[in-house]
DNA sequence: CATGAATGAGAATTCATTCAT
DNA sequence: AATGAATGAATTCTCATTCAT
């Protein structure tokens, strides 16, 4: 009945683990997948045919689809706590932190293209099992920003801006980029993607600033 | 091959379609169960059951399940767009038609949350038989905008902002909220919703000021 | 429960029928759809649309869609008996009667190519409301081969030929060429159809002497 | 959309196929149903319970019931070119190799009655995926006819028979017993069949003398 | 680790037919 | 005579998962 294997995702320390090459292509094109049709919209055959390995493997690594959806989840989560927590922490101004905050978020996001997509789009979907997964990375990013960034600025400020909206705003904001591609790059006409430094600095400029100069 | 039904949805003028009873209910189903468990993860029997009506009838109303989906986005963006279009054409000041966009943009995102919900999702998934129209409906947006926003700011402004990067980046962040909505559901334990109206007028004043009060 | 209309077929004499225009246009669909696709594989929304008429009419026409295969067969096959009955009746010399058989026979086959592909085709299915019809037919052949042909030739001949095996021999022989004609349009590169008389004398030809000459 | 199985059926010399029990149940039950009620005339429901075998195993095995067809055919085809191959080539008399031919071609044909009846009703219809496999079969069995059979005789003979007549019309008559047997089987009341190789001898002689005696 | 076979449930779609208008 | 809506069963095919080897 129970996943014989499933070796629970958040043990060793660091990032051992045996990954014995056909699971970690597993994820790779798991990742690339969901990214491109949906979780739902991925089959388990394709999955194994685009990482090249036999179907029964990958519920010998991860136990179930589902699982393999978690793990992906729990990957990026944890390293976009750890690069907002590397950049909120700290004695530096808030809005120093904040800026911080968007060069790195953006640059994690830029790598991890597919990840992000995956994450966000399965952001509404209500399944029971997932939806905890997300809740408690969301509380521990709240938390974060609450009392780096809000807290800190709401002192300055006649109206409040409180982290239940400014996460997800931000979160929404960086990877708007992402999210939009395929119908950009269907708009843009061969002009060149901006570079991913200038679009981080840009949205720094406009979060502090707003559209108009002073 | 083809569908003999699929009636082609921008004849009369206003609202008017046969709209049998049963096409609408199947139409308020899918746009529930869509935003619930995705598009993919929605089966047509489920939608059936939800909407009360035969199996077949899906079918034979939008020939297929893309069918009704490309439905529910065109009905969504048709609406966007117009509301874009009432707000942004005109006179005014660059600045205030931004504010008037938000507001009113908010509005229709806040009354349909679910076809937002299912909009959002279905972006970033490559099938080539949808994304045509939200390339087509995109196109659209991103003209309005610069001819509206755009190149009004640049001549007022040292830095530019392409409409490719202002149209995502604004509507993600509007739809910020009914997107992270089942999270933050949770993480803000029993507090009340924010009022629509004072969420968008946060928005309009970080678009326009920043985070930070001069 | 029973079916309101279906006018039976064979009531009034000669050919007379309400007949009302869409009635025809169903057959003539029918016979060219059963004979690309065959009968199961045709699908009534298909014919109907091939007939340009509302699909509930065929079955008021015809009752079901058996209804409307009966009815071809039946044109056809009453058709056939009769230009055999006309041939093989009189007191002609069998061999002679043979002849004008295998004359006039082809010429059917050749003005009604999609009916005979749809009579063969649905020969050795065994649907027993449909084989009725087939033996009922059969029958008739039969016996008027036997009394005709094969009776006096076996006094001239010393081993016998019935007409359990003349009649399918026969009929397999003529309609050889219209069976495979999907395959030999294929094959034969643009040359010309052989003439439909030539064929037929030479089959004739063949009955009559073999391959080899004298 | 390719079918991951499909191991392409003519690799191992003689009849080797991993064939796994079931892959070849499943080919019986599909012979024996397609002949009695078509090809789009027999469900894959009905086709698994009797080959006792679950649903889901004929995609696995054939990809698609499309693909179980193309088998049936093929491996009826590489029967057919077999035998005629063997009986043709050589160098015996052109009479003494049709001889020969029809004898094994009506024995082959009374061991597959289901096969043959299968490819017959199949012939007509003109699927463009089924069509090819025909197609390619037919060019060599008229290559082989034409060679051997057609040339040699044509130098004897005042009047021409291409193989593009041939072919069809000497299946046809080998194929017409079977094709009609449900028929003939209602016709006969009890009378016992005739032997096959009787049935051969009357064809060979018919077409080498014709029905009149010397 | 890895594989091929197998399974039952479910997927979307189409079926022939009926019926009120 | 004709139509559009509706139905329940059946269609082919794919799903995620399991298991013996």
């Amino acid at each position: 009945m129970m996943n014989q294997k499933v070796k629970s995702g958040k043990k060793s320390p660091g990032r051992a683990r045996p990954t014995s090459e056909s699971r970690q292509r597993i994820i790779d094109a798991a990742v690339k997948l969901f990214a491109r049709h949906g979780y739902a919209g991925t089959g388990m055959r394709e999955l194994a045919a685009e990482a090249g390995v036999n179907l029964a493997m990958i519920n010998y690594f991860f136990g179930s689809k589902k699982g393999l959806l978690k793990e992906l989840l729990d990957e990026f989560f944890a390293g976009y706590l750890e690069v907002t927590r590397k950049q909120l922490e700290g004695d530096r101004d808030a809005l120093e932190k904040l800026d911080g905050f968007i060069q790195a978020a953006v640059a994690y996001f830029a790598g991890r293209r597919d990840h992000l997509v995956v994450v966000i789009t399965e952001l509404p979907h209500d399944d029971p099992e997932v939806i905890d997964h997300k809740a408690a990375w969301g509380r521990q990013m709240m938390r974060l920003l609450g009392k780096e960034i809000c807290t800190p600025l709401s002192e300055q400020r006649d109206w409040p801006v409180t982290p239940l909206l400014l996460g997800p705003l931000l979160t929404s904001m960086m990877a708007s980029r992402f999210l939009f591609a395929p119908i950009s790059d269907r708009l843009k006409d061969g002009a060149p993607d901006t570079d991913t430094g200038d679009y981080a600095r840009t949205l720094s400029r406009i979060i502090r600033e707003g559209l108009m100069p002073r």
